[in-house]
DNA sequence: CTCATTTCGACAGGTAACTTGTCCATAGCC
DNA sequence: GGCTATGGACAAGTTACCTGTCGAAATGAG
């Protein structure tokens, strides 16, 4: 006889530990835009993140940005376009390499990782309220020690 | 004077619990094709899980699958669809429903999902050698209070 | 029983966030 | 000077979703 295939409800189903990072992950990042937009960014979505995450007020090229990223300088030059169309960011031509686009945040760029900034703490303080300080640094020092055992490792 | 962009690696830029769970969770699930493909799996991909995290072995519909997962009846049909069209479910009239079709696994839809289960209890053993046996558990349970303290609430 | 509403699934089309591939101009190195 | 590497642009394809619309069948209210 083939194997019985468990119920959605039954014991083995039980939520794993990756489907348990996933949703602990997405419970959290889906309040996100909710935050954003209520600050009145209704055009800026979760993936330009990244963007800001790796810029720095010096200017970056695409392809840094990209490096840090970890992806394509091509997806990376999609988000700073839709960024630059929407006045979050501005390019430049850098001045000491002639193939080189500097991206700079503009004013409203800078805003908006300020309003993005503030929701930190106030994630960080409602989950130390739910777990008190010590797990909460416990459990950020687990998911730091995983994310280096798991990482690339090539 | 504007808020000055802070440098990619300053302190007010290190990781913040959300993008450590996001990093944790990517670090592990980016095995998962790995893990499928040496298992003769080329054409599953990690979104298909969510079709057997939901089915079950009587036979389920598209619309159920869809409501289980949180997703479109046309998202999850086109879930469905693929993996019908490898060989990983087929669909069967529904005997007391004529609008309905069953999704039913195959004995590769069965294999598949073996495989993917099997590699669950080899990832909680390396977490677990990584942090413990209570730290595992401790760090289930946060993650779990984390999930409903910040699950859609209305 | 009939009619209004809901539900199941199909079809069409759109979008976000990526990807690969190609190309050109400029930089850097021997 | 020539080879190779790098920064960026353009084109096209893919995955995993979405909304909107539709017909057919089921369900509930009168």
């Amino acid at each position: 006889m083939s194997t019985q295939f468990p119920a959605p409800d039954a014991p083995e189903r039980r939520r794993n530990l990756v489907v348990q990072l996933r949703e602990a992950y997405s419970a959290i990042n889906d309040l996100v835009p909710e935050h954003l937009v209520a600050h009145g960014f209704t055009d800026f979505r979760p993936a330009h993140s990244k963007v800001f995450e790796y810029l720095d007020d010096t200017g970056t090229t695409v392809n840094t940005l990209a490096r840090r990223a970890s992806m394509t300088k091509q997806a990376m030059a999609q988000l700073v376009a839709h960024l630059e169309d929407h006045g979050y960011v501005t390019r430049q031509p850098d001045p000491d390499d002639r193939r080189a686009k500097l991206v700079l945040p503009t004013d409203r760029g800078r805003r908006v990782f300020e309003v993005a900034q503030s929701w930190v703490p106030q994630v960080h303080a409602r989950v130390q309220g739910l777990l008190g300080s010590d797990r909460f640094e416990e459990l950020r020092r687990d998911l730091e020690a995983i994310r280096r055992e798991f990482a690339d490792q090539h």
